[in-house]
DNA sequence: ATATACATACCGACCGTTCGGTCTGTTTGT
DNA sequence: ACAAACAGACCGAACGGTCGGTATGTATAT
């Protein structure tokens, strides 16, 4: 792609993830990325597409875990290489984004609220992978319980949902503290003490 | 408080509850209420003091949620009695934004967001409404596990933190996905797995 | 009883600014 | 020479907010 391009992309990106689509004003794009209206024109004919090649591009892209890359081992080694995983994916869009943004002022939900107004078909599509994602957590749990690694009288979508629920709900309020950086940590000791409750 | 500047913020809310501030125009809310430009100003100085309002007013009154009248007799009545009264609390809303919005567009977390922009002190105001949230779940739990109803090697405040981060999850995932009318059924089962798992 | 004075509630034309977007022209790479 | 890449003056529409004015009610003085 065009460095111009992907340049005005992860630019806005980083606006994008710190307020809303209309918060986002075309002067502010043009001056972050230090070209002219000119330019965005020529690469976008609008506003409104280019925050849809940015969802495309990058959240559903991010959004769409492949859960066949973690350990099948034990299920402990699958819930550590999803932290792990989503850790370093975080980092490493925190480097593309370079110095342009703030840690703390990251917040991935206004996006993905806007992209449910701008995006079409994103409940559908988030739907889907909200679907996916618990499938594959499920799976896990039951592989888990196969190995005689971990017993319970809850169903495996059951615990399967503490976690992916859990990992939402905590990432959302670390982010209305501001103390994103707690993540992996309080994930991972929460996530731990409750395997251990259902660890055979 | 006057009736015409209650039904300016009623009104609002639920137009805030469906989009952003800034999505959310001054001619929108004229004709939404019925009244003028006007008389809007003679009750607000602006929109964003209308906005303050309602989120002192209805958000932030909402949020503070008085755990001390839920069940203290066993643990299970006690977050039984906390979705009882959100789910309550909801309708009571609804009542009150009578026809003006559709159950399934309403997004709270919109609301949210925005204050943390516009609403000086937010994130520390709900800072502690988190903190104190998880302290009450923590003491309901300290009680349950005294009473020997339930036993478990995570500890109080673990425990709370599944029962709060899968409410916060669950929540999101219903309202991203338009069907927040299953959040009550969904959320207790859950809760009951979970709740049977660490049961003595 | 009634005229005067004042306050509150409300109206909508209007204002300056900013918005997203266009258009014409210039630079640059091949 | 020619197209792609950019610059920035410019546009109409929409924005939040203002302002002069009216209608209604109510307290007060005569």
């Amino acid at each position: 792609m065009n460095a111009s391009k992907e340049h005005i992309l992860l630019v806005s990106l980083s606006l994008f993830l710190q307020k809303s689509f209309k918060e986002v004003t075309m002067k502010e794009i043009v001056e972050k990325t230090g070209l002219s209206k000119g330019a965005f024109y020529h690469y976008f004919s609008s506003k409104e597409e280019l925050f849809i090649e940015i969802i495309r591009t990058y959240f559903l892209k991010i959004m769409k875990v492949d859960y066949s890359r973690f350990s099948k081992k034990s299920f402990r080694d699958f819930y550590c290489d999803y932290i792990n995983y989503i850790i370093s994916a975080f980092e490493k869009l925190k480097t593309e984004l370079g110095d342009i943004s703030d840690e703390d002022d990251i917040n991935y939900f206004v996006l993905a609220f806007d992209a449910m107004r701008l995006f079409p078909g994103f409940k559908e599509e988030i739907k889907e992978v909200h679907a996916s994602e618990l499938a594959s957590w499920e799976q896990a749990v039951s592989s888990g319980k196969a190995s005689g690694e971990i017993r319970s009288d809850m169903t495996d979508r059951q615990i399967a949902g503490m976690f992916v629920y859990t990992n939402d709900g905590l990432g959302l309020r670390l982010i209305m503290e501001g103390r994103v950086k707690q993540m992996e940590q309080e994930m991972l000791t929460l996530w731990d003490s409750f395997y251990n409750q259902i660890k055979v």
